[in-house]
RNA sequence: AGGCACGUAGCUCAGGGGGAGAGCACUACCUUGACGCGGUAGGGGUCUGGGGUUCAAAUCCCCACGUGCCUACCA
């Protein structure tokens, strides 16, 4: 026997773990790697095992829930793989800042040492995401958690790389590159953020040989002058022909610079001069080659000056900056200065302003496999919603860039290549070779470099499913079904993926990517800690429960467009919470000697037929959006139906039945009523899995979790037009007399007669259902007449073609009423002469579609009618309020 | 510089060629046997501005203004 006594309100703290401890325990989250049931299977964007639930988590994996919830309910086989990312960079620095604390760095600790000590931090703290993610609800199959960095994902990342190297795609080669001097790594020019700082333009004059005048050249990186190798102008540049050919001085470091002529120089820029400095520049640095301008480093790795910089050498770049410039000014050499905004490229991890730098590394081809990327999209075999995505995806592959995958840090994946030390030969293979394999040599090095985290990442969607065995995962699970993911990673990860997945699996790694919104605070600015702006979620969970605050994400997110979080509206589904915890703690203590077991009953009451109609339409129209990702149209219609249609309407009209004598009518509104409310439930599950859980296990009749229940599906012959069009006249003529009531200030206690005239269609309507009426109204007597005189002294209204009046005698207030129907009169008037003016006009007549001009002529006749009955009203009040 | 979004009630946001919507906030009334995290009723918007297409525009197109984001090698 299920408990049917609720608390009066609902408190999440208790029961949400203990719901969560039940579903695992219960294995409900598992996937079956051979089922016959239909697979459906998402892989979780894996968070870095340093991070901490944010908005952004917070979002993505609601959405993910509740795909998965909804799926699982229909039965399908449902595969949420789980996992996290070690985060190369990112972790590095967390476990490096630890380190500064000790008063140590890594190089105290050495390689070795220093990777055991991140893998330590990993086992005691990289489980916390995981964790927060559970008080989320996501119902991952835990049991399958990888990580990138897993034996059998690094195995994974092996192969591709030995694979990618053998085919050519993967190459070792010097080039300009972003490095970051701080992380003391090269980064992918993804990695790098331009942001728009304020700088100098320096004009700076290059003396000829002789040292009178010169050229004047202009930078905003003067400490990168010292590794100028020559100086160009545009060839079509009569200012400077004749200098093309000759030479001019460095000043500083009295260097003889070759001046050459390079179509890149753009001639309106500056003085129409450029230094050319290859080790420092990538456009530079393809000008020297061009030109055989040797480049010259002067920098070491975290960004000092080197001995190539002679006497500004051990400066760091930016001391050498203010040096250079001050020797400048005093050896006359600085013509001028000026103030300058420009994007200036910084790391994505630490800040730092990147300094582009010569540099040998390892790199992806990418434009063959990008271009099967594209293709895939074209073809339809993955969509991308919502579509406007699509054309940054295809923006971005079409301009890519060769992919610099190296990374001189030492958390990661060690490149599997070695070096022989006698005869140089590069080797690369999926374990360790004895010897080398030109020289038999046994004096080999491995890189020391580790793979970007991307990488990795890239192939999450089939390495987490054990490739490259033949798995029954794979063969189940793969193509993933889709992929949700925020658009600042559609670089970063989706196409890479998608790169990866078909080059290796030939086939696409998902049949859908959804892109949602990124979480804002409520000015727009994307949170940040370092803002300081950012809405822990753990909090918020704590103050309104995971349910409310699941919800809340769900009913944001509308597609195409940024979220801005704002917790009123969170304490405002908390409420909605506390709403359906309160209709099912009434429902239940009326459910008093139910038959569990009993089927349906055909509905016989007005009230009933329509509330069983309106879900049908309500399931249709809730898979239609949970098919379609759109989760708020979803929310609200759920919550829409459930607020104000069956608590306001339905649990209101269903209780006379409940505390009535009728045994019969009892027992089948209990049916009818366990129905509505267990299908709410099962509708909300996905959004709200903890308190639909805890009211499931009160249901008289529901077996085992809510989980496994079926996710309501609509009966076309349960919808009942007839049912729905009669309650509108139900619900219309209600509020009429409430809105009298409220309006004339009569008690809520007292009852009041009504009076209602108009055509037998109607009035029979009222009259078979006038009891629903005279309740909801707070009615004494309900009168029904086909015409005749109409009372005297009454508040009236118009509910279509029905007049409706509330006698008042001796208390009507007749200048009040006459407002109100003044009030209703002018509301209606420019309606009227609008829908007038149009049905006047020939051009609508003849162009529109029949059936709205048919429309028009009635919402012509209704408003006229209205209108002339209103009016008539008030006439009529104003006569005897005169003879009176 | 280009591209993409967005500008709807005081606030946060849905909608999207033919009746302006929700939540919160606001006003009035209410200890009606689920809920004051509630109920009933109510006030509030020339849908940023200007053109155009159309019988009809908040909705489609163009321009302007504003906001946000993304991409880019004028040093």
């Amino acid at each position: 026997m299920k408990n049917l006594m609720l608390p009066k309100a609902y408190e999440p703290a208790e029961v949400e773990e203990k719901w969560y401890r039940f579903w695992e325990e219960q294995g409900l989250f598992r996937a079956e790697e051979t089922s016959d049931a239909s697979a459906y299977s998402i892989v979780i964007p894996p968070p870095n095992v340093t991070g901490d639930l944010h908005m952004g988590h917070a979002l993505n994996n609601t959405l993910q829930d509740i795909l998965c919830r909804y799926r699982r309910m229909q039965g399908d086989n449902v595969l949420w793989m789980p996992g996290t990312d070690h985060a190369g960079i990112a972790t590095q620095n967390v476990v490096e800042r630890r380190l500064t604390e000790e008063g140590l760095d890594r190089h105290d600790l050495g390689r070795e040492k220093f990777i055991e000590r991140v893998w330590q931090w990993r086992e005691l703290y990289g489980g916390k995401i995981i964790n927060q993610l559970k008080r989320l609800g996501a119902s991952c199959d835990w049991s399958r958690e990888r990580f990138t960095m897993d034996e059998g994902l690094s195995k994974a990342v092996r192969l591709v790389f030995v694979t990618l190297y053998h085919e050519g795609l993967i190459y070792r080669g010097q080039r300009i590159i972003s490095w970051c001097p701080r992380c003391i790594t090269a980064l992918a020019n993804l990695e790098v953020e331009a942001e728009e700082i304020p700088g100098q333009l320096y004009h700076i004059r290059y003396p000829f040989p002789d040292g009178s005048g010169g050229l004047v050249v202009v930078t905003t990186r003067p400490e990168t002058m010292l590794g100028d190798t020559g100086v160009a102008v545009h060839p079509e540049d009569e200012r400077y022909r004749e200098f093309v050919g000759k030479t001019v001085m460095l000043p500083l470091l009295n260097r003889e610079l070759p001046v050459i002529a390079d179509e890149y120089v753009e001639m309106n820029f500056g003085s129409g001069t450029l230094k050319v400095t290859p080790a420092h520049d990538p456009h530079d640095f393809e000008i020297g080659q061009r030109h055989e301008l040797p480049p010259i480093k002067v920098m070491d790795d975290q960004g000092v000056m080197n001995k190539e910089a002679g006497p500004y050498m051990g400066l760091g770049r930016y001391e050498c900056r203010e040096k250079i410039v001050a020797d400048l000014r005093e050896q006359g050499f600085l013509v001028k200065t000026e103030d300058y905004q420009h994007r200036v490229g910084h790391c994505y991890r630490c800040k730092t302003i990147i300094e582009p730098t010569l540099s040998e590394q390892w790199f992806v081809s990418v434009k063959q496999i990008a271009e099967a990327s594209m293709a895939a999209v074209r073809e339809g075999k993955t969509r991308i919603i919502p579509e406007m995505w699509e054309k940054n995806y295809f923006d971005w592959l079409e301009n890519i860039e060769d992919w610099c995958i190296s990374r001189q840090i030492w958390w990661g994946h060690r490149i599997p290549a070695w070096y022989c030390k006698d005869c140089g030969e590069v080797i690369v293979a999926l374990e360790e070779p004895q010897e080398c394999s030109r020289c038999n040599s046994n004096n080999l090095v491995q890189d020391s470099d580790v793979l970007d985290t991307w990488f990795s990442s890239a192939l999450w969607p089939f390495s987490t499913l054990g490739w490259p065995e033949k798995t029954p995962e794979l063969e189940t699970f793969y193509p993933t079904s889709v992929l949700v993911t925020a658009f600042d990673i559609l670089f970063f990860w989706v196409a890479r993926m998608m790169m990866m997945g078909l080059h290796f699996m030939k086939d696409v790694p998902f049949r859908d990517v959804y892109i949602h919104a990124l979480v804002r605070d409520a000015e727009g600015m994307k949170m940040s800690k370092s803002k300081g702006n950012v809405i822990d979620p753990l909090i918020i969970m704590d103050r309104y429960g995971t349910d409310a605050f699941r919800f809340t994400l769900a009913a944001f997110a509308a597609q195409g467009r940024d979220i801005r979080l704002s917790e009123e509206r969170i304490g405002g589904y908390r409420h909605f919470v506390n709403k359906i915890w309160n209709a099912s703690r009434f429902t239940l203590m009326n459910l008093e000697g139910v038959m569990a077991a009993a089927p349906l009953p055909e509905p016989q009451r007005l009230a009933d037929r329509w509330m069983l109609s309106r879900l049908q339409e309500i399931f249709a129209k809730v898979n239609e959006a949970l098919e379609s990702y759109h989760f708020n149209d979803a929310a609200s219609l759920i919550y829409q139906f459930t607020w104000h249609e069956f608590c306001d309407w339905y649990l209101e009209m269903v209780k006379p039945v409940l505390y009535g004598e009728n045994d019969k009518e009892r027992e089948e509104t209990q049916q009818l009523l366990l129905y509505g409310l267990s299908s709410v439930l099962r509708l909300l599950h996905p959004f709200m899995p903890y308190v639909t859980e805890e009211l499931w296990h009160h249901l008289p009749n529901s077996q085992g979790s809510i989980m496994v229940a079926d996710f309501p599906k609509p009966n076309e012959s349960i919808i009942d037009r007839e049912a729905e069009e009669q309650m509108a006249v139900v619900m219309e003529v209600t509020t009429a007399i409430r809105n009298i009531r409220g309006e004339m200030n009569i008690a809520p206690a007292a009852q009041v007669d009504a009076v209602v005239f108009g055509p037998d269609s109607l009035t029979s309507t009222v009259q078979a259902y006038g009891h629903y009426i005279e309740d909801l109204a707070r009615l004494s007597s309900l009168k029904l007449q086909r015409d005749g005189k109409r009372p005297k002294v009454a508040a009236s209204a118009v509910v279509g073609e029905l007049e409706l009046f509330v006698p008042l005698e001796g208390v009507l207030d007749f200048r009040e009423e006459s407002q109100r129907l003044q009030k209703e009169i002018s509301k209606l008037e420019p309606e009227l002469a609008r829908s007038k003016k149009k049905l006047a006009n020939q051009e609508f007549l003849d162009r529109a579609p029949d059936e709205v001009v048919a429309k028009e002529r009635e919402k012509f006749d209704r408003l006229a009618d209205k209108l002339n009955k209103l009016q008539k009203q008030l006439e009529r009040l104003t006569k005897i309020s005169k003879e009176g």
